[in-house]
DNA sequence: CATGAATGAGTTTTCATTCAT
DNA sequence: AATGAATGAAAACTCATTCAT
């Protein structure tokens, strides 16, 4: 195996470098009022320097909002599977979004923006994202069908299931960045674990 | 003192006409992207026209905005209010959301927007808009609150139950709009009322 | 003599109406500046009704400083009529200005804009103006013409000497309007026709 | 801190024809009438371009107008300087004016107008402007005040003394701008200094 | 590879002027 | 005659993108 040219190492560290500008910058004004030359200078670089790396501002835009997705998606993969039963799932995947976006709020103003855009216009979306987060949900699904067959909860939809822990999980964070001061984390996720959990393991039916 | 304008009813009709071609332009295409000249089109008048009747693009954007949620939440209050239970309450809250959103998808994509852009940087936003948002979530808390007091359900912290409910709405709305084929709302709405029912009611501990 | 029609009655008080809102108007933002809005509103009409008395914004533009100059003439002729010398026939050239501009302010700064323009753009200003102006220079040169004759003064190019006089006046003016408050008109007038007077009137060289 | 512009020279070459361009269109035009499309094009470049250079089109302006100022200002002091009498310091004064404006018609517009605006909307105008319009006229004043000292001159206000310079100076320049043809500027200068100087110079009282 | 000057399409907003009532 | 709603041309200004150095 080669070592990197030298020209992928300074790639490395320039898409690095861009990226993490794009981040804050979008995260600040949001994709219409962010400008190339911000990011520029936030990343170091001229604005034509911008343009060697990357086609357009959309495609800055959608790669910083890649890596970012796939950054998280990849933490809570980790996380969630290690986990022994749904309960500890649903826990681990909730954690994980909300400590990784209180790392990193500026993504998490693109994210959330991107994802209502993509609720509300789907044609509009870059290909790769969807299934991105598709993949969040299916995952999120098939942990909930297995719950069920192993009889730790009662029949739901799983579909429907794994959508109200994604709202759920979102709700929870974006309340908890607007707040100056911020609880601690396992707090409030267990609150909204423990909410979620009965929703879907208590049986039999209940008095309205 | 400036006499009545010649006609009120030519106010109305094109403040109807300009407000409904802005939440469409806006819903299609965020408030950025969109262009006076296509509201104008879409109104049937010429671009001078829009502002006549108001001030600048912001202002026009805040006057869609301002129209449906103010519609939205009589609508919400007046069905709500009639509810016997906290569990019919909830469920008139949801159905409420979504049947409106089902008639205005354009305005849900206004809305949605400018929800999560108010999650995400507070500072903007118009003045106006927050606290008709807060309102309803002191809503429901009431609603919750009172539920425990009567012992309706357990003691769960009534600010997060009501978060959760908006949370959970959003997410049915928005997965409902992004569908082509839409379920029956009802059917739709139960199942997630059913969800949060019994987060909220079922009591005692769990098996995890 | 037919009485004037109602229509001319009306026409002379909408006229002047207009002229005296327009005068204000053009006078405190200049002509770009200023609206056609701005001066019906002024003028108590609407807008519309502006066009039945004049073609165009530059047409009212004209009429009112046409007005003002066409009166600030027949004032300075009278008084300079009656003057016996060419010293008091300066004299009252310059104290009729004073008098004149310290009663419309507003319109000293319309006369005086256009003064420049015209010293600077002869090509735009309208043809009626020029001539207006030009007879004041001619007055003042035949009454300097007849001064040299008679022995009043030196012989001087009376042209230029019109044109010191008129230049001087200005600036007497330009300073009264400029200051808060204003000194006596006769002090200042007088310290100016002094100096012109000798400039005019003082026979032999003088040492340098 | 930015390393410096990669060529100061193409930044002193486009400001300098910027502001060429810009003296053209403006005593062409005026401010108002102006547009920085025409600018842009007089200068042969593109719209945006002015935009690099000056932040809007009034700050254009006042670059234009301010170079004009300092190098007037500087010939004037530098000729007035060398003068040993008032009576010479006058005539260098109104030369070196009547020579510049006829080298820089265009800028004699702007500055005509501008300096019609200062005398009638003193609160307009740009905070540089005044000042170094005023500096003239203390200058001036200064002069005749040691003039009336070493007895060169009877004993006059300064500040209307050099206010009637100044004026004086205008208006010869004005007129020479109208006219098709000019005439030697010395003559017309040596008549309205003579002129001047009479009126400063002369003692004793006149016969009316 | 990097730069940043130049470009010009595109947007908001204003306002003189028209014309149906 | 009077009105004032409607029009749309025009202008300042921004910024993604290009390209010569």
């Amino acid at each position: 195996m080669p070592r990197p040219r030298r020209s992928a190492v300074l790639t490395a560290f320039r898409t690095s470098a861009l990226l993490d500008a794009a981040r804050r910058v979008f995260g600040k004004s949001g994709f219409e009022a962010a400008t190339i030359a911000e990011i520029a200078r936030e990343a170091g670089v001229a604005k034509g320097t911008v343009y060697l790396y990357y086609r357009s501002k959309r495609s800055i835009y959608w790669a910083a909002l890649r890596e970012g997705i796939a950054e998280l998606d990849a933490r809570t993969r980790k996380r969630v599977r290690r986990a022994a039963t749904l309960h500890d799932a649903i826990r681990e995947f909730i954690l994980t979004k909300v400590e990784y976006f209180d790392e990193r709020r500026d993504f998490f103003r693109i994210y959330v923006q991107e994802l209502s855009g993509q609720a509300v216009r789907p044609q509009f979306g870059h290909a790769d994202f969807k299934p991105l987060y598709q993949r969040q949900l299916r995952g999120l699904q098939t942990a909930v069908t297995a719950a069920i067959d192993r009889g730790e909860i009662r029949r739901v939809d799983a579909s429907r299931a794994a959508g109200a822990i994604v709202d759920l999980t979102r709700g929870v964070v974006s309340r908890r960045l607007m707040r100056r001061r911020r609880a601690r984390a396992a707090a409030e996720v267990d609150a909204v674990v423990d909410l979620i959990w009965r929703g879907l393991a208590s049986k039999g039916s209940l008095k309205r």
